[in-house]
DNA sequence: GCAAAACCTACACCAACTGTATCTTTTTCC
DNA sequence: GGAAAAAGATACAGTTGGTGTAGGTTTTGC
C-alpha cells in the first residue's frame, strides 16, 4: 500500500494533481485508513503512470478518459484507440505547421532589427503592420 | 468615432475581447457617449491591432504590454523589444522540437499497431511503458 | 414611435493544474 | 510514552486568455 506522497514520488506527479484526477474521475477513489489518509495499490500506481505518460504524449484529459476506458476493456476492437492516437498525431503536426510560419517571422524580424530607436525597431514595426509578414497566422494560440 | 463592434470587425476581435482587454488595462479606457457606450478612435484601432498581431505571433499578454509601452516611447533604445521577440522565438523553437518528439513517438505507435483487440494494441502498449518510446518526454504541456 | 440591433454590466465557465491556509494524522526520535 | 516534525486532509483562490450567458439599456432604422 502506498502512501500518495510515495505515489507522487515514484510518477513525478505533484500530490495536489493526483488528487485532482480523482475529483474528475479519472483516477478511482482509493482506499482509506482509520484516519482518512489514502492509500494506493499497484493497480491504481499503473493507471496514473498510463495518464502521465499519455499527459507527456499531449493527449488531453478527456482523450485519457476514452484511452483509459479502452485498455480496461481487452477484448474490444483497437480501432477508436488508434483513432485517438491518429487525432493526436494531426493536432501535433497541425500545431508544427504553425509554429513554423511563426518561427520563419520571429526569426526575420529579429534578424533585420539593427538596433536603435524604437521608433526604427523592426520588430515592432511588423508588429504594428502584418502587410509586412510573409505568412498568413490567421488563427490565434494552440 | 468606431462604436465597439466595429472596432471589433476591423481587428477580426470578438466584443467580449475587447472589454476584457481593457480590464486587464491592455486597451486605455475609451470616451463613452451619453448613455455609456464606448466609442473608439484611430489610435485605439491601431493599438488593438498590434495587440492581435501580437497575438498572432504568439506573444503573451504580458509581453505585449511591455512592446506597447515601448512602441509607446520612440526615443528609448529598442534592445528591450528585440530581446523579447527573441525570447520568443527561442520558445517557438523549444516547443517545435518537444513536438517533433511527439510526432516521432505518435507516429511509430500509430504505424506499428496492426488493430485487433484493445489487449494486443501498440497504441494502448505504448502509452502503459514508456520504456517502449525512443525519446525522453519529461515536462507536460506547453 | 416602436421594434430590432447593438450595447451595457456582472458573473460563470473552459483546461489542467498550482498555490495557500488551516487543521489532522502519522511517523520519528529521545 | 510523548513531543515535534513530516506528511496528509479539505477547501478555496489563482493561473492564461479568453468565451458564454442572463438580464437590462441605448441606439438606429423605418
Ligand atoms: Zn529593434
Ligand atoms: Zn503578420
Ligand atoms: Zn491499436
Ligand atoms: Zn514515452
Amino acid at each position: 500500500m502506498l502512501t500518495i506522497g510515495t505515489l507522487s514520488k515514484k510518477t513525478g506527479t505533484k500530490v495536489q494533481t493526483i488528487r485532482y484526477y480523482e475529483q474528475i474521475g479519472l483516477m478511482p477513489e482509493p482506499g482509506r485508513t482509520e484516519g482518512g489518509q489514502r492509500r494506493y495499490d499497484n493497480a491504481q500506481l499503473d493507471r496514473l503512470s498510463f495518464i502521465r505518460h499519455s499527459r507527456q504524449l499531449g493527449f488531453s484529459l478527456d482523450a485519457i478518459r476514452e484511452l483509459l476506458d479502452l485498455s480496461d476493456h481487452p477484448n474490444r476492437p483497437c480501432h477508436e484507440a488508434d483513432a485517438i492516437a491518429r487525432r493526436q498525431l494531426k493536432q501535433v503536426e497541425q500545431r508544427m505547421a504553425r509554429l513554423e510560419a511563426l518561427r520563419t517571422e520571429l526569426k526575420r524580424m529579429v534578424h533585420e532589427c539593427s538596433g536603435g530607436r524604437t521608433a526604427d525597431c523592426k520588430v515592432l514595426e511588423v508588429l504594428r503592420d502584418h502587410s509586412e509578414c510573409l505568412t498568413e497566422h490567421d488563427e490565434i494560440g494552440a
